[in-house]
RNA sequence: GGGGCGGUAGUUCAACCGGUUAGAGCACUGGCCUGUCACGCCAGAAGUUGCGGGUUCGAAUCCCGUCCGCCCCGCCA
């Protein structure tokens, strides 16, 4: 650069600097070389501008900026002239002017990039993360990265605001059995044992808020070792928070002034306040999911009563393995054409391990078209028109199945149709919270065990339940969920040692377990707990959301494939032997280079 | 672990029912061009059709296996 120094940003200059002699520096965007004169649209992180060779402004410059190709590094000292007329560029923030170019300086030359740095330019996903630097200089990861600079800017000064401190936690914690599968460390100073990257700080914000701590927040990173989704990376980030001497509305306050913060100054999106609530059990209801996307107007009817005593074997078969029967209904739907239909029955097949797809189409003439209609008696048939409020032109889809099954599946089909059919209010937005989940579920075996962690508190009154409907006990965990995504939860927590006790044994603990894997979690409960609950968000989900984002590969900067690899660093790799030595570990069966 | 979709030039894609020299746009290289802005024109180079095996007179194409990317189930909050 010798001496020379930005003067400007190229985004920035405008009309107002017309005469003015600029330094600019970027990269070399796209040239158009005619000979005579050359230009070079020059990018850097606020935007384009045109840089102008002429021969008769310099011959030197002229003569090199032969040589510039896409995404060379360039520093030029110019002026700044007005366009005429016939060549301003309106499709241009700075379309209005260029710079009139005296000096150019080569600061780096750069092999032409894989595909162009361009909003559209489509590139299969394996290449664009080879080639992440590339895709980083885009507009859309530009975009989202800003959106998650000033996410977290924003949710910081509203902890601030509300009186909360950062602390920082271990990244080197303990291995624990519950939960998902652990990423371990080894120790060199201890051969044989193992820390553990956290899962989440759960249990240290709890002994921070035992630590008489009372408002504590991390934007924590989080490592979990499982199989990957486009809304699942192996590491990701939460913003964590806990609080003591609350119950649920002063937690759900907290969260909703930081949803809140966060979304306006991230976004500029106003939510409405206060955010609706929906208990858990009515939002399976209606929507056959936790996490109900509510500005989709289709919603699922309950038949499992009506089928219970139907002679209709494929569903009432169902209902008496203890599964549901469950309904939706799309009216209007003469657009759906069968070919759909099939085509939907083949998705859930496959896709969601449907047995079938059942489905009743209501003519204009009133006729039932529908493979499953001859099983159906006719006080049946009125009573599905009842509650289904079928008319002609209506569609109905059934499942019958297990309970989650049945509603994944029509949860499913109802985002899918809804958002085809455009059967949805407009809201570009949606919040909400989710209560009243219950603390307790039974697992393929029928053992009891946890809904979402094992330190969630009952609700008070449903602590007597413990001793005898655990089943029927509702937990003080709570959901946030924006446009269907789940953006984070949280619960009250077991303060007293006597009641996690009592959770840890419904969940099939013996006193000696208990000990093992929550020793000391029990035991810091026993020095003073105050009660607490928190929270903890799912920060690149809230990104993703607000960035419109369909993967979280698009709002992370380096993020890893589906099979846990960074295709840029070409990570994880094989080590030297000696480092291996050093933490005495062998491997079994080393790949083979 | 299971199901699905995909893998052809640097890149995005094409190539009929298995058929003779695997094509095109962009990018790249060389040349021309003084008002373009996805500049234009002329010429050129560029391929282990992911990899391995099989069927066949003949395979990008069919079969088997395997690797990689993505979506989903399981798993995971």
């Amino acid at each position: 650069m010798g001496t020379l120094r930005r003067s400007h940003s190229c985004g920035e200059i405008d009309a107002s600097r017309v005469g003015d002699e600029v330094v600019v520096a970027g990269w070399a965007h796209r040239r158009r070389d005619h000979g005579g004169v050359i230009f070079v649209d020059l990018r850097d992180q606020k935007g384009l501008v045109q840089i102008v060779f002429r021969p008769e402004t310099s011959t030197e410059a002229h003569q090199s900026a032969g040589d510039v190709r896409s995404e060379w590094v360039l520093l030029v000292r110019g002026v700044v002239e007005a366009r005429s007329a016939e060549t301003v560029n309106s499709k241009m923030v700075t379309g209005e002017i260029e710079i009139n170019v005296h000096e150019l300086r080569i600061l780096n030359s750069a092999t032409p990039p894989p595909f162009a740095i361009e909003e559209e330019a489509g590139a299969d996903e394996a290449v664009r993360m080879k080639y992440r630097i590339h895709d980083l200089r885009r507009p859309p990861l530009q975009r989202a990265l800003a959106v998650r600079d000033r996410l977290s800017t924003a949710l910081r000064a509203s902890f601030g605001r509300q009186g909360f401190m950062e602390i920082e936690t271990p990244m080197l914690a303990r291995a624990t059995p519950e939960g998902a599968r652990d990423f371990l460390v080894p120790s060199r100073l201890h051969a044989g044992s193992f820390y553990a990257l956290p899962q989440s700080p759960q249990i240290m914000k709890q002994l921070l808020m035992v630590s008489g701590f009372e408002r504590y927040y991390q934007i924590a990173r989080c490592f979990r070792d499982e199989d990957q989704r486009a809304d699942r990376q192996l590491e990701f980030t939460q913003v964590d928070l806990e609080m003591s001497f609350v119950g649920v509305e002063e937690v759900l306050e907290v969260l909703q002034q930081l949803t809140l913060d966060g979304c306006r100054d991230a976004a500029g999106v106003e939510l409405p306040m206060p955010f609706p609530r929906m208990s858990y059990k009515e939002a399976m209801e209606r929507f056959g999911c936790d996490r109900p996307d509510t500005r989709i107007l289709l919603e699922l009817v309950d038949l499992t009563d009506l089928f219970a005593t139907s002679g209709f074997k494929a569903f009432r078969g169902a209902v008496d393995q203890g599964g549901i029967v469950k309904c939706l209904p799309v009216h209007d739907a003469d657009g759906v054409s069968r070919s759909e239909i099939d085509r939907l029955e083949s998705f859930v097949r496959k896709e969601l391990g449907a047995r079938g797809l059942g489905w009743i189409r209501i003519a204009e003439d009133g006729e039932w078209r529908s493979p499953i209609v001859k099983f159906l008696t006719d006080e049946e048939r009125a009573e599905i028109v009842k509650q289904t409020d079928a008319r002609p032109g209506s569609l109905l889809f059934f499942q019958a199945d297990a309970p989650d099954k049945a509603n994944a599946i029509l949860s499913r089909l109802r985002i899918d149709l809804g958002e085809k059919l455009g059967r949805v209010d407009g809201r570009e937005w949606d919040v909400l919270f989710v209560v009243d989940f219950p603390l307790f579920e039974r697992d393929d075996k029928g053992q009891l065990t946890y809904v979402h962690q094992p330190f969630v508190a009952p609700l008070e009154e449903d602590i007597p339940l413990l001793e005898t409907d655990p089943e029927a006990v509702r937990g003080t965990h709570y959901d946030v969920i924006m446009n269907g995504t789940e953006l984070g939860s949280g619960s009250l927590r077991n303060h007293r040692a006597d009641i996690q006790r009592q959770i840890l044994k419904v969940l099939g603990y013996s006193d000696e377990e208990m000990k093992q894997s929550f020793g000391f979690m029990l035991d810091a409960l026993e020095l003073g707990a105050p009660p607490h609950g928190g929270f903890a968000f799912g920060f690149d989900r809230m990104v993703m959301v607000l960035a419109h984002a369909e993967s979280l590969r698009d709002v992370v900067a380096f993020p890893k494939t589906q099979r846990g690899q960074d295709l840029l660093m070409q990570a994880p790799s094989p080590v030297a032997a000696e480092s291996l030595d050093e933490l005495s570990i062998r491997v079994r069966a080393p790949k083979p280079e």
